[in-house]
RNA sequence: GCCGUUGUAGCUUAGUGGUAAAGCACGAUAUUGGUAAUAUCGAGACCGUGGGUCCAAUUCCCACCAACGGCUCCA
């Protein structure tokens, strides 16, 4: 942010603590910073407020900004401070931390608003524009967001330099909520959501079906080329595989419990247990490592319901999980494998673009951590020369590392340049040791494997979400629900459709021929409308001459081309998985 | 879970203290139409659920459920 537009949004934030307090006296102000699109502020209310005393408030900032000029600072003492929020926990509470890191104190004043704060305001409050700001909303936000704190009401505000470029934002703003993966998927009939079925649980419609089985197969493809065997694991598993895992502990109420007539069980909340089982069955040598198991599995966790929304946050996520186990000296060789399906699969899906790595190693407290540091040293050597050999945009992050083992999280920007962590890659050093798993080395002693997590997509409901925003839902030819309409301009062009529709079929397009009784235009509207690739319009004169009239989803159109070669350009595209009309 | 908003037909929305309106979608009939929606007719809603106030509640009040925007968590 320019530090000008930073000195605007912050100054604003202490004109809607002003306007508050003098609305509403008994209110106790907190902090208030920028923030990428304004500013807000943090307020503990006597009694709650609603959106609807925005305007007001707002109102009350206008006028205020009138009487103000710019702002004057003091620098106090710790007892003059106190003194003055004697009334403010809040402050005190800031007072007593800035005095604790041997900092000065310092006092912000503008008309007759004074604040504890460090600085960055306007020099003078003509540089706000009255009309470039905008109260947004109100929301909860705990104090020095903590849960265990009390709850503040955050108030949210837009602001820029200009007016212009605050109705843009809110224009563009509006343009992104239309991309929403909750609305374009049930409008699309890709999924929907019952209130009967419950919160968190999406279904998948026939049409987001076609889209989610295209993806898993591509998955699996991939994988099985690389020497990954398909497992499949049951949905419960006793309470005791959950206790030895440590996960019982971990995921504490988060997991569905299922009372069966005598056992109880638990309804599994992710699968690698169920992996170690596997690999618990065998007595493997070290000539048989490392060995890869895939699964794409639905797991079940219940998610607090306030964070539940759409498909990027629900309760029966399928990973499309896999496991590795191998010996320490294997890991570099399996990650780098692991790296290059995630890259050709991001590249497929287009979304390779500014993607990042985050590198997560251990801190400098070994006691958090399990494994020797023998195994840790190996496995982020391991990871660190991937990233290098394989030129990844990688940035390590120390102290980030889970407490069994380094991992690599893989962030990939969408087309409207939202951030999403998707793919990982996780080295675990305490589930072979808590299930005592081990393969014979080569003196013939056991020995102990090191085991991978990994996800490419992550999850196959948050990926298919962001897939449908980051396409708009203009889905890539290969995974359209139809990729051509048919569409007879007379009832006798109907058996040509056919005709033309079998052909395709033949081939495994996905085609629909639309013959129903509503008129020419409405039928390619209809077609346009569902986002088909590709429109393909029969009358007289492609009967008489044998070729056909294609129009693309981005409006072009392809005249008088001959049949064989419209079904090979489609095929070339469906199989290169061409992100290309 | 917490703070705030919302909840009317399959979808999008209007509206009212006296049980409700429209567009799209759906069905029927006519129309055989060459690229942004042919016409007419029809069917479809215990106004999220449960309580309360009132002669009377979809409308006012309370609780619950669900969705959305945040906070906290997270694939």
């Amino acid at each position: 942010m320019k530090e000008q537009l930073h000195n605007i949004r912050h100054s604003l934030a202490h004109l809607l603590a002003a306007a508050v307090l003098e609305l509403y006296p008994d209110t106790k102000n907190t902090i208030g910073p920028a923030i990428d699109d304004g500013f807000y502020y943090d307020f503990e209310f006597s009694s709650p407020i609603s959106d609807k005393e925005l305007p007001k408030i707002e109102k009350k900032m206008r006028e205020i900004l009138k009487t103000w000029k710019g702002f004057t600072s003091e620098e106090k003492t710790p007892a003059e401070a106190s003194t003055h929020f004697a009334h403010n926990p809040y402050k005190v509470e800031l007072i007593e931390e800035i005095v604790n890191k041997g900092e000065c104190i310092t006092f912000y004043t503008s008309g007759k608003f004074t604040d504890l704060c460090r600085g960055g305001h306007v020099e003078d409050t003509k540089e706000i524009s009255a009309d470039a700001f905008k109260l947004d909303r109100v929301a909860g936000a705990y104090w020095r967001g903590d849960e265990k704190n009390k709850m503040l009401t955050r108030i949210y505000g837009l602001a820029f330099e200009t007016k212009e470029e605050l109705d843009a934002f809110i224009i563009q703003r509006e343009e992104a909520k239309k991309r929403d993966h909750k609305v374009i998927g049930p409008q699309m009939k890709l999924f929907t959501i019952s209130s009967l079925i419950g919160p968190g649980l999406p279904l998948m419609q026939p049409r987001g079906m076609i889209i989610r089985k295209e993806i898993e197969d591509y998955l699996w493809k991939m994988h099985s080329k690389k020497g990954y065997h398909r497992v499949w694991t049951p949905h419960i598993a006793k309470v005791e595989l959950y206790e030895t895992s440590g996960h019982a502990a971990k995921f504490g109420d988060e997991l569905f419990r299922v009372q069966g007539k005598e056992d109880s069980f638990i309804l599994k909340p992710m699968n690698c247990p169920h992996h170690m089982q596997i690999f618990a069955d065998n007595q493997f040598s070290y000539r048989d490592m490392p060995l890869r198991y895939f699964e794409p599995a639905t797991v079940y966790r219940d998610e607090k319901s306030g964070q539940l929304g759409g498909l990027t946050r629900v309760r029966s996520i399928t990973q499309d999980d896999g496991h590795l186990f191998c010996t320490t000296e294997q890991i570099g060789e399996e990650i780098k494998t692991i790296v290059s399906i995630i890259k050709e699969f991001y590249t497929t899906m287009g979304l390779i673009n500014g993607y990042w790595v985050r590198l997560s190693l251990r801190g400098d407290d070994k006691t958090k951590y399990l494994g020797s540091d023998e195994v840790w040293e190996k496995a982020e050597g391991a990871l660190t020369k991937v990233c290098e050999e394989e030129k990844l945009p990688y940035k390590p992050a120390k102290d980030e590392a889970a407490f069994y083992g380094p991992k690599l999280d893989f962030m990939f920007k969408d087309a409207i340049g939202r951030e999403w962590q998707l793919a990982t890659v996780q080295c675990d050093f305490n589930l072979p040791e808590r299930f005592d798993l081990s393969f014979t080395n080569n003196e013939g002693k056991k020995e102990r494997p090191v085991v991978i997590h990994r996800a490419i997509s992550g999850s196959l409901e948050r990926f298919m979400g962001v897939m449908i925003e980051h396409f708009a839902g203009n889905f890539p030819v290969w995974l359209s629900p139809v990729q051509v309409s048919i569409v007879p301009v007379r009832e006798n062009h109907n058996d040509l459709a056919k005709e033309i529709a079998n052909m395709l079929k033949e081939k495994d397009i996905r085609v629909e021929v639309l013959d129903e009784n509503d008129s020419l235009g409405k039928r390619i509207n209809h077609a346009k409308a569902s986002k088909v690739p590709y429109v393909i319009v029969l009358g007289d004169k492609e009967q008489t001459a044998g070729v056909l009239t294609i129009e693309k989803r981005d409006g072009t159109k392809i005249v008088d081309i001959i049949k064989d070669d419209f079904l090979n350009q489609i095929l070339e595209k469906i199989n290169s998985k061409s992100l290309d009309l």
